[in-house]
RNA sequence: GCACCCGUAGUUCAAUUGGAUAGAAUAUCAGAUUCCGGUUCUGGGGGUUACAGGUUCGAGUCCUGUCGGGUGCACCA
């Protein structure tokens, strides 16, 4: 059913009721009062109209206003034949005004595209990864989700730019080029046999291996230098102890417990903040931002085997992007914006040179916008980002399709962009979508709970092979055909296993019944 | 403590955004098919939509409260 047969239709309804019931009173009709919605299966009609809304304009019963109303349809013969069940009016439409729609349909090149109208540009951001380790299955939800929000809107007649803004900066990638380092510093994804994104994730790993263990050693060592502390003979599990008891709302924390949890916690901060390979790869990180030529070799290698690994997951999954923005460019932007904003009187600095914003009078909290030191934080560049993109693209509409852990941080950056007076600040949409959680819950990293999207992808493959052979529906279709055809019903899989669930909603995975080949699922679609 | 999100068959998810008797798949049970306790067909059972109020002609959907689960509250990203 097109658009157009439907508006039709529905202006029939609107005129009808207006001059059925105008006499009487004066309504102002609403087309949204008209919405015509398909007929139930179990009665007779295509269109189905729910004439509740004038059951008082007309003063009859629900059955006697939808009688008066297909009446007068009928006697406009806009309709075939009409049926009354309780407040609603069943329509039949004319066989030649359906055939008449399903001709200019097969006419129709674009049919189901909405092309009647330019919307403008529509920027979406998806994927957004870090460097520092291969993609998982959360990575999997978010591309999905954005590619295909992506192609939705440009059938529904936007201009769509696909981007990406990648996180190859930071502590976290000089971690695994820290163990890089120390381990000779030869490997190469050639010589490991290795995707790119999987070698650097392997020397992520082993930095945090080394890391932790320095962490526990510091940990006991402090707390044994501590005299609240230095009694206690397991202060490492009375701190996992303490803080699953805070977290928990059912049980309190008495005084003695909440002194304690404190100088824990901050004894355990400072383990992390003080232990050897920690203060090592901060201390990458300043040469990295003093442009020292040896780490910023190491760091452009490094990302570049892993942009090599994500185009090849990406090319898995027959996903792409149009732009990429790196973190290592627009961290800096958006300094100025705050300057901006400051000297406009909607964002203030404290006396230390901190620049925030108060969002207490909208029941949010303040938020430091710059550092002190005047560096830039996550809010400042994607402050600066948003509008560079706007200076780029002219966007009449942003998507940022980004995990609902950041809802608090997408709230803060439009209100934000909105009192620098920007007008399309209203233009600008956080695609919140919940976690993809495993049986046992989250999904850790640390570990190795993360279901890897190339061992995923692969699985699929794998599956749609061994089902569609066993079947014996391979026929003789040459060997690439067949190849084909397995990628297509495994993708299919685990495309529809992941979109079917409401984006809002956290989805559950399980590894062990893998996805579903039967039944409601992806394979039957096409 | 404060803020936001979520609670629907045993399980994983739907429900045209406030419309008709809350639907699928899967699991389960019964029957058919059969070299098979497998596969494939057919049919059945399975629900106080977490709970209690309210708004409405009409509520799984909106409002209030309670209970349960999750997330966020850094001069990290």
């Amino acid at each position: 059913m097109t658009s157009t047969l439907l508006q039709q239709l529905q202006e029939a309804c609107m005129k009808a009721c207006h001059d059925l019931f105008n006499s009487r009173h004066q309504h102002i009709f609403q087309p949204a009062w008209f919405e015509l919605s398909p007929t139930r299966k179990e009665f007779e009609g295509d269109l189905t109209l729910v004439v509740f809304p004038f059951v008082k304009m007309a003063g009859a019963s629900p059955e006697q206003t939808a009688g008066l109303i297909g009446e007068e349809l009928l006697q406009r013969r806009e309709i075939e034949k009409y049926n009354v069940v309780k407040g609603f009016l069943n329509l039949t439409l004319p066989a030649v005004a359906l055939e008449n729609e399903f001709l200019s349909a097969l006419q129709n090149h674009d049919f189901g595209f909405d092309k009647s109208e330019e919307k403008g540009i529509s920027v979406v951001e998806y994927s957004s990864p870090n460097t520092n380790k291969p993609l998982h299955l959360g990575h999997v939800r978010n591309i999905l989700l954005g590619h295909s929000v992506s192609a939705l809107l440009a059938h529904s007649g936007y201009k769509v730019i696909k981007t990406s803004l990648v996180n190859d900066r930071g502590v976290h990638i000089c971690k695994s080029m820290l163990a890089y380092k120390r381990a000779g510093g030869r490997d190469t994804p050639e010589s490991m046999g290795l995707k790119g994104d999987h070698l650097v994730g392997h020397f992520y790993v082993a930095f945090d291996k080394v890391y932790k263990q320095e962490v526990a050693q510091l940990f006991k060592q402090y707390c044994a230098e501590h005299a609240e502390t230095a009694a206690l003979d397991n202060p490492a599990g009375q701190l996992k102890e303490l803080s699953a008891k805070a977290s928990d709302k059912k049980s309190a924390l008495d005084v003695s417990e909440k002194l304690l949890l404190r100088q824990l916690t901050e004894i355990s901060n400072k383990a992390e903040a003080e232990a050897p390979s920690m203060l090592e790869a901060r201390e990458m990180l300043l040469k990295w931002e003093a442009g020292d030529e040896e780490t910023l070799a190491l760091w452009r290698k490094m990302n570049n085997w892993v942009y090599e690994g994500f185009s090849v997951t990406y090319q898995a999954l027959g996903v792409n992007f149009d732009t990429f923005y790196y973190e290592s460019d627009t961290y800096k932007l958006g300094k100025n914006l705050i300057d901006e904003g400051v000297s406009k009187e909607v964002f203030y600095r404290k006396p230390d040179g901190s620049a925030w914003l108060d969002l207490r009078t909208d029941g949010l909290d303040e938020k430091c916008l710059q550092r002190s030191d005047g560096t830039a934080l996550y809010m400042t560049q994607d402050i600066g980002t948003a509008v560079e993109r706007q200076k780029d693209t002219g966007f009449n509409q942003l998507i940022y399709v980004v995990g609902n852990e950041q809802d608090y941080h997408f709230k803060v950056l439009f209100r934000a962009l909105q009192k620098l007076g920007y007008a399309w600040a209203d233009k600008l949409y956080h695609l919140s979508y919940g976690m993809v959680e495993l049986p046992e819950g989250k999904m850790k990293s640390r570990e190795g709970t993360v279901v890897d999207a190339d061992d995923l992808i692969e699985e699929m493959l794998h599956n749609a092979e061994e089902i569609t052979k066993e079947l014996g529906k391979t026929g003789d279709l040459p060997e690439q055909e067949q190849k084909q055809l397995f990628r297509s019903i495994g993708l299919s899989a685990l495309k529809y296993f992941i979109l079917k669930v409401d984006p809002r909603k956290k989805m559950l995975f399980n590894p062990r019944e893998s996805i579903d080949f039967h039944g409601h699922t992806g394979p039957f679609i096409l």
